[in-house]
DNA sequence: CCCGCCACTTAGGAGGTGTATT
DNA sequence: AATACACCTCCTAAGTGGCGGG
C-alpha cells in the first residue's frame, strides 16, 4: 500500500502542479534570494533621557543601555513584576554591563527606568498620531524592504518568503511559567547566519560576512541561525502560499484521508490491545484511545527546567487525571486537568469504556502524583507502532483526521439548503467551532467582549423598534416601497441576531488554528460550492492564497 | 535503545489596518 | 472627520517526528 500511496501522490502531484517531483529528499534545483533582512542598529537615548540608580543619575554604556531599554519598554506588562522574569533579566543585563556598572548596579529594585519608559510611551503615541503622509511614507519604506528581501526564486517560480526578517534582540517572553522568561535574546549578526542557496550568493551587510554558505537542496530553508535561549535553530522559510508548502500541505491531508480508510481496523486493534498481557501494549492502547477520541497531542518528553511544565498524551502524569466510578450520571469518567502546548489548560470530563478505566486504575497503582501515567511508553514507540499499521501514520495524523472528518460531518448535519447566507455561515462557523473545541484551541476572551456584546444587543433592540415602526407604516400605506423597507429591515435584524449568537458562542474559542492547520480545505471548498456560498465568505485573501491548490482542484462532490 | 540534533508544523497574542458607524 | 471595533498580519514560541551515531 505504501508504494501505491506514494505513486498516487506523485501522479496526482504531477497533474496538479504540472511538474515532476524530484528524487528522494530533493526539494529544489535552483534557489536564489537576497538573504535575510537585519533589524536596524540600536539608537542611543537622547541626552535628556536618563537612567537612575538608587536615586542618582547614571550614564550607561551603549550595550547596557540597550538592554535597559528592553526592560523599560515592558514596564506596563505583568511580566516585569514576576520574580523569575526579574531575576533572569537582571542576571543577563549585568553580563552586558561594564566593570564599573556591574559594581555599582547590584539591585534591580533600585533601578529607575521611569524616564526611559516615558520616552518609549511618547514614541508609541507619536507614531499613532502620525499624519496620513507620514504613515504613507512608512508604508512605502516597508514595502521597499518586502520588495528587496521578501521574495526568492525557487525553480523558476518567484515565491514569497514567510519570515525574511532576522528576529530583533529583546527579552525572551516564554508562555506560561517559563523558567527562562526575562533572559536576553541576543542580537543576531551576519556572522551567526548560515545561508542556503544555489546560484548567486546574497551580499552580507557592509563589513560583515556569513557564518557559512551552503547549497543543501534536501531542505527548504533559505537561512538559519542558532538562538541563545534554548540553543535551537531558527529558519527562514517560504510563505504558506508557496508551491513547496502547498504540496506538503496537500500530502498531509492525503495521509489523513488514507487513515480514514483503515481507521476501523486500527480501532479494532487497539481495543484488542487493551487486554494484552504486555503492560507496554496496554499502555499504548490506552494512549491511542485518548489520542483518537480526544485528539490529544503525542506528548514528547521535554528537558526539565528548560521549558514550562506542559504535557501531551504520552507525557501525562498521574496528577493530571482523576478517576470517577460515577460522575454526573455517567460511569467510568476520567477527569483531565493539565497544561498542554503553550500552557493552555486542558480540562475535560470524559466517560470512557470500562476496559480503559480499569487499565488506568492499574497504571496508577503504587505511583506518586508526579509519576508518569504511561511509564512503559513514549512517542517514539507509539509512532513506530503506528507506522507499521499504515505508512506515514503518526500520532498527529489522528488530530488532522478527526478534525477534518468532524468538520465534514458537522457541515452535513448543520447546513440547510434553504437558509440564507448569514445562516449558512453561522452553520459553517459552528462546524468549525466543534473542531476547535475538540482540538482545545482557546483564546483569551477579547478585552472589550462584554462591552461590544452589549453594544450589539443595543443595536438589535433599536432595529426591532425600527421594524415595528416600519410595519405600522406598511399597514397604513400598503405601498410597494414600504414593503421593501420592512423586508430589508427584517433581513438586517436577522443578520445581527446571527452575528450576536456567533460572537457569544465564540468568546473563548479560536477558530483560526484549525482552519489553517487541521481542516482539509477541500471540504470547505466543496461545501461552499454545494450550498452556494462564495468561498470569499469563509476564506480571507491569505487563506485563499494558501489553499489555492484546493480551490483549483475541488469539485462539489469532493468527499474527505 | 537512547540521545542530541535538525527540520518542519502548529500556536496564541500583539498590534496594525481597514471599515462601519456616528 | 472621528471613533470604535472586527479582522488580519506578523511574530516567534512551542510543539512533532525523523535521523544518525554511539
Amino acid at each position: 500500500t505504501y508504494v501505491c500511496l506514494t505513486r498516487s501522490l506523485v501522479l496526482l502531484a504531477s497533474i496538479t502542479w504540472e511538474e515532476k517531483k524530484y528524487e528522494d529528499g530533493v526539494k529544489w534545483r535552483f534557489l536564489e534570494h537576497n538573504g535575510p533582512y537585519f533589524p536596524p542598529d540600536y539608537q542611543p537615548l537622547p541626552d535628556n533621557v536618563h537612567f537612575y540608580y538608587d536615586g542618582k543619575k547614571v550614564k550607561l554604556s551603549l550595550a547596557a543601555e540597550e538592554v535597559a531599554l528592553f526592560f523599560a519598554q515592558m514596564l506596563d506588562h505583568e511580566y516585569t513584576t514576576k520574580k523569575v522574569f526579574r531575576e533572569n533579566y537582571f542576571k543577563d543585563w549585568r553580563k552586558e554591563m561594564t566593570h564599573e556598572e556591574r559594581s555599582l548596579i547590584k539591585n534591580l529594585d533600585k533601578c529607575d527606568f521611569g524616564e526611559i519608559h516615558a520616552m518609549h510611551k511618547a514614541k508609541v503615541e507619536a507614531r499613532k498620531n502620525m499624519t496620513k503622509e507620514e504613515k504613507l511614507a512608512v508604508k512605502e519604506a516597508n514595502q521597499k524592504i518586502v520588495d528587496e528581501y521578501g521574495f526568492c526564486l525557487l525553480d523558476h517560480h518567484k515565491e514569497r518568503i514567510g519570515n525574511f526578517k532576522i528576529e530583533p534582540p529583546g527579552l525572551f517572553r516564554g508562555r506560561g511559567e517559563h523558567p527562562k522568561q526575562g533572559m536576553l535574546k541576543k542580537r543576531i549578526q551576519p556572522e551567526d547566519v548560515i545561508i542556503n542557496c544555489k546560484a548567486s550568493i546574497p551580499v552580507p551587510p557592509a563589513g560583515h560576512h556569513w557564518k557559512e554558505v551552503r547549497h543543501d537542496n534536501t531542505v527548504t530553508w533559505l537561512a538559519s541561525w542558532t538562538e541563545n535561549i534554548q540553543g535551537s535553530i531558527k529558519y527562514i522559510m517560504l510563505n504558506a502560499n508557496s508551491k513547496l508548502k502547498g504540496e506538503k500541505d496537500w500530502e498531509k491531508y492525503e495521509v489523513a484521508r488514507k487513515l480514514k480508510s483503515c481507521v476501523d481496523d486500527i480501532r479494532n486493534q487497539y481495543h484488542q490491545d487493551l487486554k494484552s498481557k504486555q503492560m507496554g501494549t496496554r499502555q499504548r492502547a490506552v494512549a491511542l484511545y485518548f489520542i483518537d477520541k480526544l485528539a490529544l497531542r503525542a506528548g514528547n518528553e521535554k528537558e526539565e527546567g528548560e521549558t514550562a511544565d506542559t504535557v501531551g498524551c504520552c507525557s501525562l502524569r498521574v496528577e493530571h487525571i482523576t478517576l470517577h466510578e460515577q460522575l454526573d450520571g455517567s460511569e467510568c469518567v476520567v477527569e483531565f486537568d493539565f497544561l498542554g502546548k503553550d500552557s493552555i489548560r486542558y480540562y475535560n470530563k470524559v466517560p470512557v469504556i470500562r476496559k480503559v478505566f480499569k487499565n488506568l486504575k492499574l497504571f496508577m497503582e503504587n505511583k506518586q502524583p508526579g509519576d508518569d501515567l504511561f511509564d512503559r511508553l513514549n512517542t517514539n514507540m507509539l509512532n513506530k507502532h503506528l507506522s507499521s499499521l499504515m505508512p506515514g501514520l503518526t500520532a498527529k495524523v489522528f488530530r488532522t483526521y478527526n478534525a477534518s472528518i468532524t468538520l465534514q460531518q458537522q457541515l452535513k448535519e448543520l447546513t440547510n439548503k434553504s437558509d440564507n447566507v448569514a445562516e449558512k455561515l453561522l452553520s459553517y462557523n459552528r462546524a468549525n467551532r466543534a473542531v476547535a473545541i475538540l482540538c482545545n484551541h482557546q483564546r483569551a476572551p477579547p478585552k472589550t467582549f462584554d462591552q461590544s456584546m452589549a453594544n450589539l444587543q443595543a443595536k438589535i433592540d433599536a432595529r426591532k423598534e425600527h421594524l415595528a415602526l416600519a410595519k405600522t407604516e406598511l399597514k397604513q400605506a400598503k405601498k410597494e416601497a414600504k414593503a421593501k423597507a420592512v423586508k430589508r429591515c427584517e433581513e438586517q435584524l436577522l443578520k445581527m441576531e446571527v452575528q450576536a449568537t456567533d460572537r457569544e458562542e465564540n468568546k473563548q474559542i479560536a477558530l483560526g488554528t484549525s482552519k489553517l492547520n487541521y481542516l482539509d480545505p477541500r471540504i470547505s471548498v466543496a461545501w461552499s460550492k454545494n450550498v452556494e456560498v462564495p468561498v470569499e465568505k469563509i476564506y480571507n485573501k491569505s487563506q485563499r492564497d494558501k489553499f489555492a491548490w484546493a480551490i483549483d482542484m475541488t469539485e462539489a462532490d469532493f468527499e474527505f
